[in-house]
DNA sequence: CGTCTTCGTGCTAACGTTAGCACTACTGGA
DNA sequence: TCCAGTAGTGCTAACGTTAGCACGAAGACG
């Protein structure tokens, strides 16, 4: 690799000399930049940040740490923070956690030694001590999910509103049995988007366990599948559900599609997160659409301006985005009734 | 942050006794070795890479450079990728160069002032003349596209057989005007796509201009909306049509959903890669499936060799992973005609 | 003509880590 | 007893870059 040294030895000046001209130095004249310069382009110089970062430079890279980059959401969410960041000069390394807690915190001993300059995280349910001293020295931001320890900055979803109002569509169309899929309640999401189900439940006057719950492990596709198989069952089945993640939604999806279940007719079904596929789904799925993009944008933002403040923690922060309900052909009145309400 | 110096300083001992203790050189008493790592734990010391680097250790970072992490062909390339080099202790780093050769570009610089110790590259259609100088001095891998500024080390697929075969597919059923929408020919994959649609055509006795073309630039979902909306008008529309491209295929969907075009009535449709969603897709949609996960590790694998052999250039290397028709309901001879062979 | 300023450049040290060499204190054998 | 060998540790330089200080030449001003 080629030095300031080289640029300098072949030019016959110092180092110090190049190391200005380079940075566009006032002191050093327009000729030696100019030279320097050439020389620099000729020879396929390129500065080493490692170097840079000896002298007091910091990083210019952002790590995005999330449980799978196959879950659309996420990679929209990667996208989003690229393309903003990228115009800032930073680039973006990507850690997969899998949700598993062992790995995250592998992930985060890599990322301190390479001494990113700030850490987005989708922590997993419960982070590893260490994970947790690791990120006190580095610039943080929770996404989505929040876990205390891990500090008071965080960019959200207001899950308990989200499920509340997806849920509430079905109470308001007259579904008295509706089942809830959604993630471990381990994790303040789920706990929240459980909530919200059961809020919309009690505020349509029906009873608690009118709602069969059932929590999966998070990000789990087939979990989905196994879900709807379940629900089926049994002479008191449901007449509607609703979803908690984006990935049971997937499972649900094509289970439901295998065996040709009606939908809305058999079961009223509100997903969870919109993807491509969503609308072209069966009779096109209704679901609670999250906005990813207006999150994601929001995350670089506070993240680049906090790293350029320099300015240690500037105190809790917390933004939260609601989720809107898209409605299209899966949910209707069980057995043709006419909805009471239309919200 | 904590640095080797002060454990060195806590404990009364020198930096290289440190340095030497937490890297296990043998030449260090037990003792010793035990109470500088009980201090490194205590005090949260993080080696710092960027020092190491400058000593020669080389960086433990790769970068994968894409178009757009959104096309779930390359998150899922993302994926495996990171699984499989998590594994030896390697980090993911991702860039995305939108199909912008300027772009493209500004990454390569980032990553090789980073020195990344590796690049996989799904290059734009004409790299800037920069970008090929800085991948020389990287190793680098590229993927699915080629380039032939950009060296002989390629993963790809069959791209000519992929649609050899998807078109066949067709032709075998009866159809006798089969349109192809697929990527610019700029591209040497979407030029290899084009010739294989045009072999089938000729194998099955078609004359060339049975097939209508269309052109798009790559990533461009709604170019796949626009095909559709043309191809649709006219008197003698097609009654089959191919794609060459994921993003197209989406948008093609997605226009065939909302006009309620009949599938495979009024056109049979043979899609390009498979996506969550293109299962459920009307009747399902017939489509090329490409081995993803099989390139994506044969990649990772084939780098991780060539970054620990440090031998500089093992030469030129292809793989070539052929595609696989799945075979779905959106495919059907034109008018009811039975086939006149099964492939 | 001497001093003061300005311009352009060079020298040196420092960032954190590691490898080579040097040094000390033992141990064992002649 | 003396020397060789060895175990354990310290000193120093080096990686590439940059910031502080110093230096020489040239011009300005009294």
């Amino acid at each position: 690799m080629i030095t300031t040294r080289d640029i300098a030895e072949r030019l016959g000046i110092s180092v110090s000399t190049v190391g200005r001209a380079l940075s566009d130095d006032p002191r050093i004249s327009e000729e030696t930049k100019f030279r320097v310069r050439q020389a620099a382009s000729e020879m396929g110089y390129v500065g080493n940040r490692a170097a840079r970062m000896m002298r007091g430079a910091s990083s210019n890279v952002v790590a995005l740490v999330i449980p799978d980059i196959r879950n659309s959401f996420y990679s929209t969410i990667a996208h989003e923070l690229s393309k903003n960041m990228e115009a800032e000069g930073f680039q973006l390394m990507l850690s997969e956690t899998d949700d598993d807690r062992m790995v995250e915190l592998r992930h985060l001993r890599e990322l301190s030694a390479n001494r990113v300059a700030g850490v987005i995280i989708v922590p997993t349910a419960r982070p590893h001590g260490d994970s947790v001293k690791l990120l006190r020295g580095l610039p943080h931001l929770q996404l989505l999910r929040r876990h205390p320890s891990l500090g008071s900055q965080w960019f959200g979803v207001d899950d308990h509103e989200a499920l509340r109002r997806g849920t509430a569509h079905l109470v308001a169309q007259g579904h008295t049995r509706i089942a809830y899929v959604g993630g471990p309640t381990e994790l303040p999401t789920g706990a929240e988007r459980l909530r919200g189900f059961r809020s919309a439940l009690s505020e349509g006057g029906l009873p608690d366990d009118a709602g069969r719950t059932e929590l999966a492990p998070p990000s789990s596709v087939d979990h989905g599948r196994q879900a709807v198989r379940r629900l089926l069952k049994g002479p008191d089945a449901p007449t509607a559900l609703v979803l908690g993640s984006i990935q049971l939604t997937l499972g649900v999806l094509e289970e439901l599609s295998e065996q040709g279940v009606k939908v809305p007719g058999e079961l009223s079904v509100v997903g969870f997160g919109d993807e491509p596929g969503f609308s072209w789904w069966g009779p096109g799925l209704t679901t609670i659409g999250l906005p990813i993009q207006e999150m994601a944008t929001g995350c670089a933002l506070w993240l680049m301006r906090r790293l350029k403040a320099k300015g240690d923690n500037d105190g809790p922060y917390t933004s939260v985005s609601p989720g809107s309900l898209v409605v299209r052909g899966s949910t209707a009145p069980p057995d043709g009734k006419t909805p009471a309400t239309s919200d």
